[in-house]
This record gives structure tokens, C-alpha cells and sequence, in this order.
DNA sequence: TTAGATAATGAGAGTGTTTATCAAGCCTTA
DNA sequence: TAAGGCTTGATAAACACTCTCATTATCTAA
């Protein structure tokens, strides 16, 4: 059977063929820059702001000497093409993630900022059926539930 | 019978009452350029960036020479006391509304902009019995629809 | 393997938005 | 009316990106 890290990194490499392919096809090239920000995307696991993104990189590929600038740059790339998508919460700033995954909504603490994953079919649903309602041709939607979670509300 | 004039403004100057009622609790001061900006976003009755508002002031109100950081501020303010509520949307900053009206979601054409809200029992129900699930203690919530308006779809 | 074409990069300037600073002015209350 | 302290506008500064451009890296075809 095997453990998480080799099943992680069967599916990273899955990911990084992916995306050497749609390079490939898109005439764009690969460079150790993009490699290194796919790979920083999917080993964190979290939401990263462009900023976050940045520091984890320098501090991990010092020699890469990695600008901000083709963060945004390969951020953006990412996201046209389907394998980021971007959240804005209230705050300023945009928060990425890789879309590798399925489509969810997010539950995010006030107080600590824990952001939980959700889905739910039942207001996936309904969303379809209130812009047919109105006429709309929906492309996209976002959720978010702003509370306090289980942790934070046991604190205090 | 009142025409919609006479309401908005008995419903405005309630509107402006409570606002000097909160003014006063909180040891705040009721200031032209406070004032100016309720009454502005009020009858605007739109979704105002800050700058947006800003211009519609100095354009009404020029011998006002209201700054745009009193705009910030006041927005502030008043989002922090309940009195508007703010939208960040993907792209440009955020904008603003007065939140005396009730809850609502919005659904945001991707071309041309346009804001149509909407509020749907089946999804605010659905929202507390997510929240419940994970234990979370639900303050608010944001859900935003993005696509294609009809009368885009027509022009197209 | 090499070389040429061209995409991509980092640095840093530039842009638009929001916030902080501060001296001067305005509100409130006694 | 006078004092105090909250507010203000101007402006500098912080921030979040985006653009420009000379240099570098990658790809590909010979
Ligand atoms: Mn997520
Ligand atoms: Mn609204
Ligand atoms: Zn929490
Ligand atoms: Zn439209």
C-alpha cells in the first residue's frame, strides 16, 4: 500500500506532465521558474497570496533568484489555463490555489482566518437554477461563510 | 397617497436620524462631509467604488472640497457600524452600498458590469445547515454569480 | 551538438488604490 | 464663547500589482 508521500508525488508528477504538455502545445516554454512555482503550489497546500508565494520560493530556491514579477506573471498563466483559480475575500489581495482539485466553496474564521473547504449540491444546484431564473448565463460563482470556527469558539 | 419622493425622503431622514443618534453614542461628530456622503449613497442607490462616490460628491457638492481619504474614512466607519456594506469583487476594489436595505447576494455580469441582486431562501437556509455541520458559528456570508447578463447575450 | 529564433526573466519604474501623518479647522458642551 | 478634542484635506507613504526592457534561458532544427 502505498503512503501519502508517494502517492503525492505519483500525483504531482501526473500534474507537472500536464503541464509540460499544455506548454508544449501552447509554444510556451519550461522553465525552472514555473517548475518551481507548480511544485511550491502543490506541496503547500494552502491559499497563497502572490506574496506568500514569493517568500516560500526564495526561501527554499535561494539560487533561483525568483522575481515577483514572474510570480504574477506565471500566477496569472496558471490560472487562464485552468490549473490555479484565485479567491478574494474581503481583504485586499487575491489568495491562489491549485485548481487541480474539485470546485468548493470556503468557510473562513474572523478570528485565526482557518479557511475550511466545502461542497455542497444543494446550493450548487440552486445557483444553476437562479440565474436561469433571471435570464443569466452563469460562468462561475463564489461563496464564502464568515464566522468563528469550532477551535476559536472552544477558546473563548 | 405619498409618491416614491415623499417616501425616500421620510425614509432618508430616518435614515439620518439614527445616523446622529449613533453619532452622538459614540462620542463621534456630525460633520457636513458625513452627512453629504450618507445622502449621496443613499440616493445614488447604486454600488459606489470609493472614488466613484467621490467624484459624485465634488460634482453635487463642490464648495465642499471633501477629501478622498473622508471618503475612506467615512466608509470605514460606517461599515464598521452596520450602515453599508461592501462588495470586493474579483478584479477592481470594492464597492459600496448602504445596508439598510436587506440581505441580498449579487450576481455580476462579466461584460458589461451590471449588478442585479437577489436573495434566495433555499441557499440562506442551506448556508446555516453548512455552517452547523462544521461546527462553525456563522456571522456572515457572501455569494457572488458570475456570467453573461441577458442583454449582452442578445448583443451578442 | 550547435546556433539561431524567440519566449521568459529580473530589476526597477510606473500605476492605481488605500492608509498614515499632521497641522489647521470645525463641533460639541459647559 | 472658549476650550478640547474629533475631523479634515493635503500629501507622503505603503501596497498590490503591471509594464518595460535589456539580458538570459529554452527550444528546435540543422
Ligand atoms: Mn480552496
Ligand atoms: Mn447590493
Ligand atoms: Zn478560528
Ligand atoms: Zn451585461
Amino acid at each position: 500500500m502505498a503512503t501519502d508521500f508517494t502517492e503525492r508525488t505519483v500525483e504531482y508528477d501526473k500534474l507537472l506532465a500536464d503541464f509540460k504538455t499544455l506548454l508544449k502545445e501552447k509554444a510556451l516554454k519550461f522553465t525552472n521558474q514555473r517548475e518551481k512555482i507548480l511544485e511550491t503550489l502543490y506541496y503547500s497546500q494552502e491559499h497563497l497570496t502572490p506574496e506568500a508565494l514569493h517568500q516560500l520560493i526564495k526561501e527554499k530556491y535561494p539560487e533561483l533568484n525568483a522575481g515577483i514579477a514572474t510570480i504574477y506573471r506565471t500566477l496569472s498563466m496558471l490560472e487562464d489555463n485552468n490549473i490555479v483559480s484565485s479567491l478574494s475575500f474581503g481583504a485586499q489581495g487575491k489568495k491562489y490555489e491549485l485548481g487541480a482539485k474539485d470546485h468548493h466553496d470556503h468557510m473562513i474564521c474572523t478570528k485565526c482566518g482557518e479557511i475550511t473547504e466545502f461542497v455542497d449540491e444543494v446550493i450548487e444546484t440552486q445557483q444553476h437554477k437562479i440565474a436561469d431564473e433571471h435570464g443569466f448565463k452563469m460562468q462561475d460563482h463564489s461563496m464564502q461563510i464568515y464566522g468563528i470556527c469550532k477551535t476559536c469558539q472552544e477558546q473563548q
